[in-house]
DNA sequence: CATTATAACCCATGATATCCCATAAATGAT
DNA sequence: ATCATTTATGGGATATCATGGGTTATAATG
């Protein structure tokens, strides 16, 4: 599993160490690499081990050719996703790309997410995660609320 | 797997270098070539190792002999591909036809598509992401590919 | 056979990525 | 607390890649 969150720099080559407790898991499913893509949602670069992208490869590739979607979905998926390799010291070099579309200059914030992992710019990321918590936190009351509300009309 | 965009470019003598990664993956299934075709429903020119051809020539015989789709893949796929060999250098000829299908010039962009690949020109390339991101947003829902990575998720 | 066009081979080069070694910081064990 | 090990980081040396061009082989044509 990757878990917890890790702050690494990015040195003059571009290079980043991958947090070794995330090497480790991905070396006992048995890869020395690791894919990437741009999130669709955030400006988070997803991580996740090859396995994951081979199934997706593979449920596209039981579509009929002729599917327009099949097309759609191999675009926006697998021609976006990177296969980054580790060098002998656990470091990869982001592509041009995902510097982009993150903002990541010179230090990344590695989060665990279970299956998967994310490399986000560290200030997007705190805010993002600052966001996430309110939401949570008036899910929650929505949540009593509508529970309380449930219990008094059960009460009726 | 075939994954990532590259771009390239075509030479005075029009030839083009296939992106290593691509060509290492066509050389761990034992090829030194590539067969390719062009696309029936874009400008795209279609990229494939050989197996897969032959694969397919073996579905053709299966289909029910009034299948529409049945003279498509037999004409547009067999009849019109060509099997490109690699240079020392790991670059390849692009024949006329296809040139013309795809209206490339002087610049290629390599599409990743996991059990294939693509070549396009590169403006019309762009033109089509930029769609396919937008169909993909709305039909992510309701998409088999995303059931399975829900499944895989659930499994690991 | 001779001619010509095309494709294949060989070598060169600059940019980039990879390897290898060093060091400092962090972690864990005794 | 002390020592040993792992980890993160830095930088020089090496290898790979995309590209370009000269030269040789192959094939088609008259």
């Amino acid at each position: 599993m990757f878990l917890s969150t890790y702050e690494n720099k990015l040195d003059s080559k571009g290079r980043v160490s991958v947090p070794a407790s995330f090497r480790s898991h991905l070396s006992s499913l048995g890869y020395n690499s690791v894919v990437c893509y741009p999130s669709f949602t955030t400006t988070a670069i997803e991580f996740c081990p090859q396995s994951r992208i081979e199934k997706l490869s593979d449920t596209i590739d039981t579509l009929n050719p002729f599917e327009e979607n099949r097309d759609v979905f191999a675009t926006s998926v697998l021609a976006d996703s990177f296969q980054l390799n580790f060098d002998p010291e656990g470091r990869i070099i982001l592509p041009e790309k995902l510097l982009d579309h993150s903002g990541i200059k010179d230090r990344v914030v590695f989060v665990g997410q279970g299956k998967t992992f994310q490399m986000w710019e560290p200030n997007k990321f705190f805010k993002f995660r600052d966001d996430a918590r309110k939401k949570a936190k008036s899910l929650r009351s929505d949540l009593k609320w509508s529970q309380s509300a449930n219990k008094e009309r059960e009460e009726k």
